[in-house]
DNA sequence: TCAGTCATGTAACCAGTTACATGATTAC
DNA sequence: GTAATCATGTAACTGGTTACATGACTGA
């Protein structure tokens, strides 16, 4: 019963009141997005397995005039859903940042494209805390796990902006430049 | 001449003073594996694409008792390994973090497994700071971007772990529980 | 002598993205 | 009428991990 990473986002969602493919994915853009993205290339044929797996089953929607399937978990589905909530074995976590990789070899590049790239990454993250504070007033009347989630993320990625913008004073000072 | 993202942290290294596969691999398992990671199914067969695309040469360590190629440089591939770093497009940056899905979706788990999996995720994330601290002293004498490097991971790490704190002592006060 | 580490490499697999294709419905 | 959105799906590709195979050298 061991499910595949998309299984997990797409079970989860499921139970949480999203259950078609299209519904799912535009949650996904907007809640889990930072630390577990998902497209249509894996999601639909993701439900299909799941569905041959009887983990969900699934009927097209006669309530919408375009064509929609809405799928629900099975009692399988429910308990697959469960099982991987309370494991306790190890949690993946994975980060690729290219932007710290250029940090990492930097020493070649001449001071201002030092700059350059650190405000890069000081504004890719001020915009995602910009997006999660866009989101976080209809998250915080739902509260409960996402609303923690997002709150975390706020804190996380404001800390990333602060030490970036840090950086970028260390990085002026030193090479004497004045702001 | 685009860089295939495992070949940046190669090149990168290799300029860094790593030029054999395994030392690569040496160095990025306690420097940039937490943002980057690479794995020698990835980096022998990414250093004879490089050298077969002329960024990269190398002859058999005579020196050495042991099997072991040295790679350097090209002057094609300091080019594209400088252009590479003085580039300005999107960086990528990804996240797949399963303890904040879980986190996400963890409204239907009982309090004890919730608080199970915050101080999991509290515990990973201190573990890597406690990784951090072994190597700073030898990354503080050296400076430059490795250091930097070091620090901002540091920080937001320690960020990480005083959330999970935070977290933990408010879902104890939600749930009446007394340390 | 034997465990650990240095050192390179391959094959099978897994998980994902991107781009494309299709078409109905809705709002202006 | 037409642009945006709803909605589903596939094919080609990319990038990666894991497990395995091999073997020499080094230090206790």
């Amino acid at each position: 019963m061991n499910l595949t990473p998309t299984a997990r986002v797409i079970l989860g969602m499921i139970r949480h009141g999203r259950p078609t493919g299209y519904e799912i994915k535009q949650l996904v853009d907007v809640s889990t997005r930072f630390f577990w993205a998902a497209s249509y290339g894996q999601i639909y044929p993701e439900l299909a397995r799941l569905e041959e797996a009887g983990l969900v089953e699934s009927e097209p929607d006669p309530s919408s005039a375009r064509r929609r399937r809405e799928y629900r978990l099975t009692a399988e589905g429910e308990r697959a859903l469960d099982e991987w909530l309370a494991s306790s074995g190890d949690l993946i976590y994975e980060v690729r940042d290219e932007g710290l990789l250029k940090l990492f070899f930097s020493d070649s590049l001449e001071p201002e494209k030092q700059l350059e790239l650190i405000r890069a990454m000081r504004d890719h993250h001020q915009g995602i805390v910009d997006q999660l504070n866009a989101v976080e007033p209809g998250a915080r009347e739902k509260g409960g796990g996402p609303y923690r989630v997002l709150r975390y993320g706020l804190r996380v990625h404001s800390s990333y902006v602060e030490g970036f913008d840090d950086l970028e004073k260390e990085l002026q000072a030193e090479y004497g430049v004045v702001a």
